[in-house]
DNA sequence: TAATTTTGGACCGTTTTAGTCTAATAGTCG
DNA sequence: CGACTATTAGACTAAAACGGTCCAAAATTA
């Protein structure tokens, strides 16, 4: 009964593929089962409709992203560092996630439903998190906030307005990173954040 | 009279956008038609069917990579220049025809009757252009070849197997370009063009 | 104005699509 | 092994989308 997840996750990672590669309404039913080398019933066992199976994609990657970052934000004890790998990781994940975000916007939205309700879900867990990290920067007198919450409410929607993923290249060097974060971090969040 | 071939050209751009898109299988008449924000029939009055569109794109992109050529090589006077003239177009046009060369070799081999002609064709007439190069530089004593035909035939072939644009980023300065141009004739051609 | 070119979009027969059904196979467990 | 369940391929269907046609209207030209 191990095998169950396996398989749901090997037509999860197909479908993913097709569907970046052609976007929603080119792919088919039988791209996704030749993606992953199986009949079509295979996938009807599992979810129950096309549209199923890109929710399912889009939670699953999101789902990715908050774990990564979340368990990154663990490693670390600073708050001014875990900010900092907070803002990292978002841009790198929506780098990554950035075919899937032009399909709900422009393809998926038609399904206002699941788009503005996974927006508002994503954008309240992201809320949680920042908030968390103000939180606990306050407690220990490195932040000076007067409300931690509009704050994260602020950092959050920034960082979601901006295209920021194009300010990191995959060519840039580890210390070059570090700069350029500082940069956006002042330039972000000075006056907000004083540290 | 004038616009008639602006508009068939405007088509042939809005296909070939999604063409190299979607692929040939995956786009529409419908798809092509709302490129260019006109209706089907206007496709219809140009051309007589999707196949024929898209055999008339990769038919007029090779002929502006093939007078791209012909124009550069006019510019130039030495034969060794023309020769390297010849290579780094032919590298750049087959970066820049990447896709539409996808589609001819998976999607379209279908046609292997139309596939099969215009490579026999291409081919043709890239040999002629690096034949005449090769024959002004024999005449002027710039080239010691026994056999230019053969000799042609030979860079052709070589240029067309190997995967040469990944030799060459884009970011590439006009200098490092030389040096490996320089190399890269010399590993290819050494021992059949002597200077 | 009259003739001609160009166009949108309804339309048609055919193919493809998402999704269903079934019968066969693979896997599990006593 | 044998009874049971989970899994699968692929035939099938109704509906949608497809390439392509057609024609009346609009735009252009003369």
């Amino acid at each position: 009964m191990i095998k169950k997840e396996e398989i749901q996750s090997k037509i999860l990672q197909a479908a993913q593929e097709v569907f970046t590669k052609y976007g929603y309404g080119k792919t088919t039913m039988d791209d996704i089962a030749k993606a992953m080398g199986k009949g079509k019933s295979t996938i009807y066992y599992y979810f129950t409709s096309k549209e199923d199976i890109f929710k399912a994609v889009v939670e699953k990657e999101f789902l990715l992203m908050k774990t990564t970052i979340l368990t990154e934000i663990a490693a670390k004890e600073d708050p001014r560092e875990q900010l900092k790998i907070y803002v990292v990781e978002r841009m790198h994940g929506l780098k990554r996630l950035k075919d899937l975000y032009h399909i709900l916007r422009t393809e998926f939205i038609a399904h206002h439903e699941f788009v503005e309700q996974f927006r508002q879900q994503t954008d309240q867990e992201e809320i949680n998190i920042v908030t968390g990290i103000l939180n606990t920067g306050v407690e220990r007198n490195i932040f000076y906030l007067e409300d931690t919450f509009l704050t994260s409410i602020a950092i959050v929607t920034a960082l979601k307005g901006m295209e920021i993923p194009l300010l990191i290249t995959e060519t840039d060097g580890d210390s070059l990173l570090e700069q350029r974060l500082d940069r956006l971090l002042d330039v972000l969040f000075f006056g907000i954040i004083k540290r």
